[in-house]
DNA sequence: CTTTTTAGTTAAGCGGGCTGAAATATATAT
DNA sequence: ATATATATTTCAGCCCGCTTAACTAAAAAG
């Protein structure tokens, strides 16, 4: 049945079904670490691209300066993110993760990362290796992509 | 560029990228059609599982009776939930999408695979077929190994 | 130097998700 | 037939995210 499918129909099937199960397992994560899911999006949002000022968080996701305020303020006590000013803009902020909120996130990666592994590991070794192209293929291709946006 | 790495790291990166993007995807496609996350959640599990009873949302989602009877009958009322009588047990509910509901979740699936075709169609038709191959061995292994769960 | 714009904070108030407790109705067990 | 268990709903109350409005402080423009 590994038959080769219209690469449209590959992309929805997998898509399907991995996205279900991330999203849930993300949310699922959140949850049990204390934290609500856009508080969450901020650790996420920060360890992806990494530090940023108050502006970007408001603008990203689409919440109000006061909104994202309250927001960081929560981590920030909580203890998950660091916000300094900007030596280049005393009205500005600098956020960035704590040791401890790049601890979590990764966590929660680690945790992604195992169902996926466990299904890796249930492939033959030349399907293994098959696989691993197609995703360097589709990370590269992405990693451009964005660039572009 | 896509030189053999080692499947862990494929993995790793990929999810990175894909992660982020289909998470940040949905969550803007929820709030732009007025549903909050949670309700949105109920609507992607009843498209993805199927019909189910009101338990299965609140174990699903791991919240009491009380919230799983509120949230969807918030989705009832906005017109994407049926909830009917169980003609086997007359105490529960049977909870489907409706044809709006569908329509609702497969727009935001359309979106999201939008993306992963803009970046499929960069590829070389022989990049794609090595993708297309890879992804339905994911998503048959994905299948097997959900149904043992 | 004054004015205006920009970055962020604070507080009041709305609506939403969630829980616990109490209630209803049906199914199951004895 | 009665007692118990199960599936769901309703309600009061709490916390949280979000917005608007008012405020502070610093940068940029004139």
């Amino acid at each position: 049945m590994t038959n080769p499918l219209p690469i449209y129909q590959s992309l929805r099937e997998w898509m399907d079904v991995f996205m279900h199960r991330s999203m849930r397992g993300w949310m699922h994560f959140a949850r049990s670490s204390g934290l609500s899911m856009p508080q969450f999006s901020i650790l996420m949002q920060l360890q992806h691209r990494g530090s940023c000022g108050m502006s970007v968080i408001s603008e990203r996701f689409d919440i109000t300066a006061a909104a994202a305020s309250q927001l960081v303020d929560k981590l920030v006590q909580a203890g998950y993110i660091e916000r300094d000013e900007d030596p280049n803009d005393r009205r500005a902020k600098l956020l960035r993760l704590t040791e401890s909120g790049e601890t979590l996130i990764n966590q929660g990666i680690e945790e992604r990362h195992r169902w996926m592994n466990d299904l890796v590991n249930h492939l033959s070794e030349k399907e293994k290796s098959k696989v691993s192209e197609a995703l360097g293929i589709l990370t590269e291709a992405a990693q451009q992509f964005e660039d572009k946006q």
